[in-house]
DNA sequence: CTAGAACCGTGTACAACGTACACCTCGTTT
DNA sequence: AAACGAGGTGTACGTTGTACACGGTTCTAG
């Protein structure tokens, strides 16, 4: 049953039937994907260890599994749990829809920042992360858009709001683990700094000297404006285009 | 020497004096870097190892450690090899030259794939990265925008194609590292469909069904107009009023 | 009522990783 | 000729995920 390549798809979408015999378990695979989140919301992707998650649970390593398949299943688990707990986006209007989906994988990524840590390509989805997708491509349903734009424009938000949470996890858990501040640690590479020089970089040390580093604007707020405005302009567009009589586009169905 | 912080800054920005005594090298920093990128673009990060490297050089592991002190430097100086083979970023209108900016580092990252796989908080940045970043900052430089402004415009950019790429890297990257391409892999796993009902998941049934996912919008593409859509919307906004206060609102992190 | 199947948790073992350390061998400087 | 610095080698250690064999526990089939 080794390359049963539907395991993790059973893992995720359906509950296994109880044993009826044998010992209880003293463990359970909820406790093993709570106590894992828990690790690595405290100490990042690379400390999670089958053995550290173990240690937490006191129980021996070899003992998780029995209740997870192996760590990539593990973790398809782990993120999956974590769609559980953002809220669905609910039915308002395009743009006030996309708005709150953004900022549900924002708080998201904020609480755990690991998640952005991992690849995302042959993840096995899960029913929470797919009804939250649904309910995002809910909220740009009524606008005419073929479907193909539909499945874009939600994409481009979740990807922006990836991009963003990336560098802020990076840094976070960078902070984390070494103890270090990020200020402390650029300041002990100070030898740096004397490589910027204005006529190597001359816009760099313009903006730093007008200060333009000391108050940088919120890159998510930032951006997301700017994202939103972005769609707001392809979407009238689209509208437009589309109550003109004569260049009707196919529409599929 | 061991906690000497900036050890990788002289790696990275000054040219070692050359050795008078000793054997000559018959390996160089230069061959091993260039040797480390090949298996990068060949194999993945995750095949990157010390011992990897050496063997396609012909050498043993521990030699290399005489011209690249560890694999964390080893990494910064992959890193600003690879931005070495852009081009910067020429003076034309914002747009155009955000849009070159942008495709520059596309093709970067389509190139060396794995840079997306890289963490980059706390990795020293290289002179060829901080020329590039410069010129891009430049191109934005005469559009009366504040310091923060003009950092915040060109990072946005600098993310959305992070952002995007990474989706990509990791999709060719698992197709070449597991040797089967990302649509034989999903119909492998072909129970997961059967959990994709219309009671459950409408949205994505019904964009399934009307062919949404059959030919998707090339998402840089589309991105990227958005984008520059959006920030052009800042922008004329920014230069007809500039006296009116900037929003700020706080986040999480 | 008992044999055995199914299940839980443990302990040992292995290959791969980065790299510290001791070592020998060159080539230049003193 | 002796000393020294540098290049390359070989061995060894602590980590990782997890395969495998094992012993104890609980229910089911005969």
């Amino acid at each position: 049953m080794k390359d049963d390549r539907n395991r993790s798809v059973r893992l995720l979408w359906e509950t296994p039937a109880e044993p009826t015999r044998g010992p209880k378990a003293a463990l359970s695979q909820a406790r093993v994907v709570e106590a894992a989140i828990k690790v690595a919301d405290a100490e990042g992707i690379e400390a999670l260890t089958m053995r550290r998650v173990a240690e937490t649970l006191g129980f021996t390593t070899m003992s998780l599994y029995r209740h997870v398949p192996g760590k990539s299943e593990l973790l398809d688990l782990m993120v999956d749990a974590v769609w559980g707990e953002t809220e669905q986006t609910p039915k308002t209007t395009w743009r006030d829809g996309l708005d709150f989906y953004a900022r549900q994988l924002w708080s998201m990524y904020c609480a755990h920042p690991w998640l952005l840590q991992l690849t995302n390509a042959r993840r096995m989805p899960g029913p929470n992360a797919m009804t939250r997708t649904d309910a995002a491509f809910a909220v740009v349903s009524g606008l005419n858009l073929k479907p193909e734009e539909i499945v874009a424009v939600v994409t481009s938000i979740g990807q922006f709001v990836a991009g963003v949470g990336r560098t802020m996890a990076d840094r976070v858990l960078a902070e984390r683990e070494t103890g270090v501040s990020e200020e402390d640690w650029w300041n002990d590479r100070d030898e740096l700094w004397e490589h910027f020089t204005p006529e190597r970089l001359p816009m760099m040390t313009h903006i730093w000297t007008t200060g333009g580093y000391e108050r940088p604007l919120d890159e998510f707020e930032f951006g997301l404006a700017r994202v939103l405005d972005g769609l707001a302009v392809f979407i009238e567009a689209e509208e437009r285009q589309r109550e003109a009589p004569l260049v009707r586009r196919e529409t599929c169905l």
